[in-house]
DNA sequence: CTATATTTGTGCGTATGTATG
DNA sequence: ACATACATACGCACAAATATA
């Protein structure tokens, strides 16, 4: 039996993993769960909650920060963006 | 002269390094070296004793925390849990 | 109150090895 | 060959929490 342990993700997906957790990121800024300066979970959580590799996980951060979506500060973390 | 600097873990083995940190670690507090709520090593001082990346010693923790062993608190380091 | 040291948290960058499509 | 992904491991820097001088 296969378990699926990534409800939100789909490993055989056309679309790449860390595409895939960025998009769920994304519509959690959207819908506001993840409100403007609040921190995105750090790769570490990211990294347990997908059940991704940390590489993964940067990635999909990565998508956020070109999009303009989030905005990363070294030793802090990775936040929302005010703007917008 | 190979300097046998990591005693009791191998680099080469099976099992990842972090795994076999934490296994010491593991060892070290069923035999009451390591007591409750005393604080096991910090993550410097495994890298020190094991010779190991901080990131490997955070994880050997980690694995530690998992199992309930132990309890880490920000700026004060992680500790043995007195329950158990 | 300030300053310093210690410890954990987070992130960046890189590297190696394995596996799959 | 290439992109994707996972797992492991190294090293470095900055930030935040805590404790102490």
């Amino acid at each position: 039996m296969i378990m699926p342990a990534r409800p939100l993700i789909d490993p055989q997906g056309a679309t790449p993993v860390y595409r895939q957790v960025a998009d769920v990121l994304r519509r959690r800024i959207a819908s506001g769960e993840l409100p403007p300066n609040r921190p995105v979970p750090s790769e570490t959580q990211l990294e347990a909650e997908f059940e991704i590799a940390r590489g993964t996980a940067r990635k999909a951060i990565a998508v956020l920060r070109e999009d303009g979506l989030v905005v990363t500060i070294p030793g802090r973390g990775t936040f929302v963006n005010p703007v917008d």
